[in-house]
Formats: structure tokens, C-alpha cells, sequence
DNA sequence: TTGAAAGCGCTAACAG
DNA sequence: CTGTTAGCGCTTTCAA
């Protein structure tokens, strides 16, 4: 934030009267579009200071066809996921001089629909979309030409940016992790239901291809769906798995929402966490440091995610980058904690 | 969300040269100002749906020197707290058609200047603030005219709307609780370093009436400040508190992450909840529900919060409203959980 | 290096 | 009930 109060009224026609010059030239003094003298630009700048001078920014807009503001459109501000990488976005446009406005999609398929192609066309110069369930072929068939730019796990294969850590990899090391500790009869909480979308996909698939890597046998009983991504979800996906006559010796949740939801049912089944069942989570959000165990996560470097998916979109807008769309694969790590190192 | 696809280039001139009116009785078809003939009404409405017309925001606002966006500036977004608030302030703007801009303050005293002084006053129409370092003497001085609604518990006597549940009746509820529970030694965790501060104070005050009303006697050093009010600063300020000679048997909580960083220090340090010690939390957020133990809590109608806010901001903005300002109260409940009442 | 002026798209006052 | 038009504040082209 960089302030700056502006008495309602003060336009560039008041500055210019002020100064002695022309509109252009104020507007040049602002604007840098070409060269002011010196002795102008010094008598303009003063006049802008004592009047307090602020740019009415829609009449920007009108004239130059661009709001300076962008969107980020996410599931939900409830998961902390989200709310941390908004964070980092919300920074990153603000150094740019952008405005950072947030969307809620619910995961809606809808609701996503309805932001890829254009709802906010209006007010933003730009969209950074982390989609759910939205679809190659939806986001192939957008109906706006606003800048986009993609993050999160979703959606592969399509000309736009696309931000996102490799999920294959991390799951792999995360199932790997809880292979190390001796761990058997691994489940997966928070497959999608409808099992073929992308995202719940690649976390699935590199599951299951730690598994095979490590001679462990799939077990579809072990792989619990659930319809959205919360801490209930993950509290009833593990009700379902400890009624399996073999229950998980350890679990690799989608999220890290849902593995806080497993850890309180194994904790209300009298169960212990590491001992009985591991947990291993997904986002890293702050609350799987202070729960009791604490939770064993991937850490995808959010502030990275956030910066690039801003620092990529905004090159777009303004017309600096036109080069292909490209894949940026951002760093993550795995922290082990209690809830598969034990205390 | 409503949609509408808006290629560039359709304006209100595009739609009368189509429907053979003029500019104005389109204009007029889309805001009312006056009225329009049925027949001319769905010409010009036929034409607007083939041409795929919306509005171009950015003139209508320089027009009529309105934006229609509001903001809420909060602390932060990772405490679900906010968040929460955030969601229901979200829709409820959306129903009125505004666009809701979400600002961080860091509960940083400039920052929160700077917002209530005007920093976003180029566009937006009101601010919804929720102020932590604000005292009632900066707010008086506000350098801004916009509509200003104020939520939480932080600032009183400010001729400004002013929206938060009774903080004293509630942590009176919460302490006496813990009282009929049998505690003696009752701990406040959260106390701002700065105890004039009013947010704290209030909640501080509760505290100390409850245990007066209980016959108990106030010990300060039962009173644990905090620097901010995260999970990190609960588990130090439970730290801190466990090191006294005659360590507390319960603890109110400033809010629920505060809450939930003692319990994991009771934990590390072997101490049983509720059974050594009991904890009562502020905010009900949904972790709380799912955290080893459940926490016990206080559960401020956050819906109607964000949703009286919104209506009273829109009604200033719109002029609707011109009543003295208002302060409402809107309902709370105690929560009891394992936290107090075992499992 | 500077000025004059057109015009972005819309609303609302004025005129019929 | 409908049309004409001024002008919101700004950027940028054309002219000097």
C-alpha cells in the first residue's frame, strides 16, 4: 500500500490551471509518455503535492481500456491453502501497482465456467483461475479473450500459463515417506468421485505409482472418495476405511484439510497417530504445525506459486511476454512431522 | 455470479444504431431512470442479447462517480476468523450487485490508516474495517469521506455503524463456564501488550467482572499478553504461563488460534485437556471442531456480521440511509466441547 | 518541449 | 415516451 488521500475533485485540469501548462503536460509529468522540462516538471510535481492530486482511476480506465485491476479466482477462503496463496498474490500485484480482487468458485464446475469466460471481463484486465472441476475442453472453449493464467493441478494441456508444482513427484515422495516407515496397507483420502478428472488424478496416480514402486499391491478398498475437500470430508472417508475388515496402517490425504478431519476420527476410534495409522497431508497450511500430532506434509512454495502465477498474467497484460504459454513447475518439499515420525 | 459474455467493442451506441433508438432510452432500458414503451423496450432488449451487450464499468463509474465496489479491509486472511466474516460479506455484496475488494491491514496501525484515511478511495464506494491498532482518536480524525462501517471490537464511540457482538457479555459466558466447571485458577491468553488497547479490553474486562462475579481473585499473572494473535503466540504465551509457580487450571483465549497454540503446548507438555486444564476459545472457526480436543468456544453469528456490514455500508453509500449511526449487537453462543467438558 | 482537442462509453439534464 | 447533448477525467494524436 502506498497512500496518498485525495480530496474528491482535484482533477488534472485543476493541477494544470495551477501550474500554468496544458493537460498534456501534467499528464506527461504523471505518465512519463514523453519528456517534460525540468523547470515544468518541477513546478507540475509541486502543484500536485499541494493539491494532493490522485488520478481518477476510472476515468483511466475508460480512456486506456485497462482497470489496473486483476482476479484471482479460488475454491474457497476457508481452505487456509487458498488463503495463503491469496496472500502472496495479493503482495505481489500490489508491488506491481495492481489491485488483487478475489473470486470464490465454490468448485463449482458453474461458477468456474462463468469466471473463465468473462464474467468479471468488465472490471479486470486479467484472471488467475485455480479450477476444480473444470475440463481441458471447457477451458479450450472459453468465450473471453481476458489474459489467463493457471494454477493448481487441474487442468493440463492448454495455451495458458500454468502454474503448479509437480504432483506426480510430490505424491510419489509423500508415499514413499510413509513406505520408508514400514507401512503396508497405505489408503488415499479424497479421491474425486468422478474419478477421472485431472487433479485428484495426478496425486492418485503418483500414489499409485509409489506403491507399485515399492511392490505394494493397489488395493481399490484403500482409495476413499469424497465429494468436496474439507475436514468432514476426511473425517468420513476415514470412518469408511476403518470399517474395512483391514483397515490403513497409513494415510495419504488429498489435502491437508482432509487429513486433519482423518486424524479426529482415528482420535475419536481410540486410534493412535503414528502408531496405528501415519498421516501424510498435501498444501502445508499452518494449522498441521500446532495440531496435536502434527501433521507430515507436502510443502508446495506458495509465495512462489502466488509471485510467478501474478508476475506471468501481468507480462501478459500489459503485452510484455507473448511467448508461448509455458509450464512452470514451482519447488515443494516434504516436512515430516509427528503424525508419521511420532513425538 | 451473474454471467454475460462482453466482447469488446459492444457499447451503448452498437445496441441503439441496432434497435433504431437512441443512446439515452437504451440507457434507459438498462437502469430505469425513466420509463420506456413496451415495444421500443424489447427491440432494444432483443438487441442487446444478440449483441451480447454489458455495460463498459469503467465509464458508468466515471459518469456517475460511483464504482460499485466496496471493500473490507481485515487483519489478515489466514485466520479463518476473517475469512469466514470475508465469505458472508462476499455474497451478500454480490447480492446487491457490488463487488467486494478484500485489503490487509497485518493489524498494522499504518496500514489501517492509511485504509481508513482513503488509500483505496479512487475505487471503492464504502470500506468495511476491522480495526486491531485503530484507536478512537485516528478514527475521529479520518481524512476520507467515503462510507465507513466499522466491525469488531476494537473502536467505540465513532460516529460510524458499528457492527460487533457484546464482547463483555460474551467473555463473561466463557469464563463463567469454566467457573461452574469448578477452575479457580482461570488464565487469560492474548492480552495485547498495550492493555489500554480497547479489542483486548473488552474481552480483558469480561474476564476480570466474571471472576470477580465468581468470588475468585484476579492474579496478573494469570493475564499472558501476546505480541499478535496466531497459533505461535498462543503456544508462547502457554509457555509462559506453565513456567509460574502455580500454573492456571483453565484458559479463556483471546480467539480460537490463540486456543489452539496453548493446547498444542499442553500437549508437548504432557498436560491433559480439559482434565489439567480446560480451554474456552473466541471465534468458532470450523478447526475447532475437528482439533484434538474439540474446542470449546465462542460462536459470534459471523453471517449476520458480514451481512448487517455489507447493508449498512451499501444503504450509506447509496444514500438510503442517513440515520445516526447505528451500533448493533449481533448474537453469540457458547460452544462447549471437549475442551472444557471431556470427551 | 509543449498545447489543443478528440474521444473512450456512459448518464442525466434539457427539450420535445 | 423519446431524442439530443454536455461532460465525467483522462490519454494520446496532431500540430506547433
Amino acid at each position: 500500500m502506498s497512500g496518498g488521500i485525495a480530496p474528491v475533485g482535484v482533477s488534472l485540469k485543476a493541477i494544470a490551471h495551477r501550474a500554468g501548462v496544458s493537460l498534456a503536460t501534467v499528464s506527461n509529468v504523471i505518465n512519463g509518455y514523453r519528456p517534460v522540462g525540468e523547470a515544468t516538471r518541477q513546478r507540475v510535481q509541486q502543484a500536485i503535492d499541494e493539491l494532493g492530486y490522485t488520478p481518477n482511476l476510472s476515468a483511466r480506465h475508460l480512456r486506456r481500456g485497462r482497470t489496473g485491476i486483476i482476479a484471482l479466482a479460488i475454491p474457497e477462503l476457508n481452505n487456509p491453502y487458498f488463503a495463503e496463496l491469496a496472500g502472496a498474490a495479493i503482495r505481489e500485484a500490489t508491488r506491481h501497482g495492481y489491485t488483487l480482487l478475489l473470486d470464490y468458485t465454490d468448485g463449482d464446475r458453474n461458477k468456474e465456467l462463468l469466471v473463465s469466460d468473462g464474467f468479471r471481463d468488465q472490471i479486470i484486465d486479467g484472471l488467475i483461475l485455480s479450477p476444480v472441476q473444470l475440463d481441458r475442453q471447457a477451458v479450450l472453449n472459453r468465450t473471453s479473450s481476458t489474459p489467463l493464467v493457471l494454477v493448481g493441478e487441474s487442468v493440463y494441456g492448454v495455451p495458458y500459463d500454468h502454474i503448479a508444482i509437480d504432483n506426480l513427484a510430490a505424491s510419489h515422495m509423500a508415499v514413499q515417506h510413509l513406505v520408508a516407515l514400514g507401512r503396508t496397507r497405505i489408503a488415499f483420502v479424497g479421491a474425486h468421485p468422478d474419478a477421472n478428472r485431472e487433479p485428484a488424478h495426478l496425486r492418485l496416480r503418483g500414489y499409485r505409482e509409489a506403491l507399485a514402486a515399492a511392490g505394494l499391491a493397489f488395493d481399490e478398498s484403500l482409495v476413499a472418495t469424497t465429494p468436496h475437500f474439507g475436514r468432514g470430508d476426511g473425517a468420513d472417508g476415514m470412518e469408511r476405511l476403518l470399517a474395512l475388515p483391514q483397515p490403513p496402517d497409513a494415510i495419504f490425504a488429498y489435502n491437508d484439510l482432509i487429513a486433519f478431519g482423518a486424524m479426529r476420527t482415528l482420535s475419536v476410534r481410540g486410534l493412535r497417530v503414528p502408531e496405528d495409522v501415519a498421516v501424510v497431508g498435501f498444501d502445508d497450511v499452518e494449522e498441521g504445525r500446532f495440531s496435536n500430532p502434527t501433521l507430515t506434509t507436502i510443502s508446495p512454495d506458495k509465495e512462489t506459486i502466488g509471485r510467478l502465477a501474478v508476475d506471468s498474467l501481468i507480462a501478459r497484460v500489459e503485452g510484455r511476454l507473448t511467448d508461448p504459454p509455458r509450464e512452470v513447475q514451482p519447488p515443494f518439499v516434504l516436512v515430516p512431522r509427528e503424525s508419521t515420525l511420532g513425538r
